[in-house]
DNA sequence: TTTATTGTCTTAACCGTTTGATAAATATGA
DNA sequence: TCATATTTATCAAACGGTTAAGACAATAAA
């Protein structure tokens, strides 16, 4: 089929050692005998084979990504950043969607260690025993997770302060006059999810602002949740005078909701959103958010993998981004009252 | 480091070859020694290599995806559709953005070439001449491409049918009384933009409406370039009742910036888009849109690849998809006039 | 009893690289 | 002139699997 690096040396005449040398740079070799080496490969349209080179040299230049699933902005933002950082540092990224089921996640897992990627990222939000399980059987194989994870010696976290994040989202709702500030947010088997409700529910309580019960709704982080999940809340007898809602997919779905219901946002409804998607500036009106460093998010996971791969013994580390508060057009402020 | 078929069949107390063919099934194998070969696996957490295998079997299982971003929620979904197929096939998959850089897309062609993945699939959208000498230089890799493409003998086509698209969606605004139609579409290098802008004139011309200079704008796919799209819409004397945005991104943008402006849509304007992503369902109001099969394209996509991987002489075939009208709420009827 | 057949497993070559050990040729110094 | 360095390139053994060909018993057929 294609040419070989013998095919080469035969018609360089010189030694596959040489053809090796000279074309890794590894060794000195004379420029005449380079100038040969380069033409006969040239001539052969020559591409070294990467995998029998991966079995020499014990490493493949690639890392898996296990996510749930890209169908989500917010991911797929980030699979992009990710995507970037990879063919910065000169690797592949084989591209895992878990969709949230065990069985497809372990396939990969299983896919992806004998194919002998060089680690793993991970970002299934979910803190699911058997997963977790799943993946410590692995523990082998440098890993970072993104967004969620049983500390595990050598694994790497990196993660988004969520609670923080609510934090900033319901401080700003109060700042703008709001008292009335209902939650929708993602399955609680997520930790985002969890910790965003912990951070609503810790910011409403320093404030001293009463959780009303059917005003904290938990849905699934999707667009059609949200929708869901608005509904829900509009059906309510007494109606706040804004929601914060976990994820800007659902807060899109919410706000749609909203106004297909004939509610006005932000003049009788503020919406805050988390993620700061690309897409949420579009919004009508544009979304006010929170913003996770997507981008340093994605760099950080790299460079700590890398790290990782080079010094796979060392004790795995937990790194915390914080978010900030975009503010746009959703959230208005209260005047009356 | 990790266990070799070697130390499986040291431990078993059998041949590497006995290992070999237990683990594959590929051959008898006395029952006792079956179990034997399993318990010696398990016992060692034996992962087989694929590198290894593929160093002597000559394929790797994975394809690459050369796709220009998939922050275009388009493109995302698609993605999408295709690993899930690659999943069902037992393929993984490589994802390459090229961001529209030569430069990328040429390193990304040569990293895959090497890795010996056993097919590529395209989805670059430009007709670029570059590009395109880039991808033949690579003929002997099985290739399908998905939007685009200069037809070479061994490359597979297969894209949806846009000029039928644009016919469908001026169709639609026509039947629903609009006279003074305007578009805004991609950039015209990218071979969707072209057919639907020729479309959109077959269409028009078609129903002997006119078609005015300044309501046709060239502008990017993206969210922004919708916005910026629409708001050199409005900036003309006299506006159109409708416009035809070629992709659902820029119909995004275009939607939230005729909001901003104070123009209603649909009362004011009507919009329709192409695409038919997931989130154009939520958008406010709902937008009327093309709906490209993607799950259909991503699967046709995927067993033509694997026929042309069995058979890569064959000659190279051209699929042509059909697009369907998905109606929401952002046309509406004009009643007057 | 001898030969053929069947069932079961092993030997060894090969896939396309990398790389430590080593050799040949030439230059340098005493 | 000879010993030693230096420069340049080769040999051959891995890496971890697959698989064609063959080996060895045990059994069946002649």
């Amino acid at each position: 089929m294609s040419a070989t690096i013998k095919d080469v040396a035969l018609r360089a005449g010189v030694s596959t050692t040489t053809v090796s040398h000279v074309l890794n740079k590894t060794r000195f070799v004379a420029k005449t005998t380079q100038e040969r080496v380069f033409q006969a490969a040239e001539e052969l349209n020559y591409a070294p084979s990467a995998v029998a080179r991966s079995l020499k040299v014990k490493n493949t230049k690639s890392l898996g990504m296990l996510v749930t699933t890209t169908l989500n902005p917010f991911f797929a933002e980030l699979v992009n950043e990710v995507e970037k950082c990879c063919y910065r540092e000169g690797y592949n990224l084989v591209l895992c969607n878990t969709d949230g089921e065990l069985e497809k996640t372990n396939s990969y897992l299983r896919m992806l260690t004998q194919k002998r990627v060089d680690g793993i990222l991970v970002m299934c939000s979910a803190y699911d025993d058997s997963l977790f399980s799943s993946l410590i059987g692995q523990r082998n194989l440098p890993m970072v997770v993104m967004d969620w994870g049983p500390s595990d010696d050598y694994v790497d976290r990196i993660q988004d302060n969520s609670v923080k994040g609510a934090h900033l989202a319901i401080q700003h709702l109060i700042e703008q006059g709001h008292k009335r500030i209902a939650y929708i947010g993602g399955p609680l088997e997520k930790l985002p999810a969890k910790q965003r409700l912990d951070g609503f529910i810790e910011a409403m309580e320093q404030a001293n602002l009463a959780i009303q019960d059917d005003w904290v709704i938990e849905s699934d982080f999707e667009f059609e949740g949200g929708k869901l999940g608005m509904r829900q809340l509009l059906s309510c007898q007494n109606l706040p005078s804004a929601v914060f809602v976990g994820n800007d997919a659902m807060a899109m779905g919410a706000m749609s909701e909203a106004q297909l219901s004939g509610v006005k946002i932000p003049q009788q409804l503020s919406i805050i959103g988390y993620d700061n998607c690309m897409y949420s500036a579009y919004f009508s009106p544009p979304l006010t958010t929170i913003n996770q460093p997507k981008e340093r998010l994605a760099e950080l996971a790299i460079s700590t993998m890398i790290e990782r791969i080079e010094n796979p013994r060392q004790e795995g580390k937990m790194i915390m981004l914080e978010p900030n508060l975009v503010v746009r057009s959703s959230v208005a402020a209260v005047s009356a009252k």
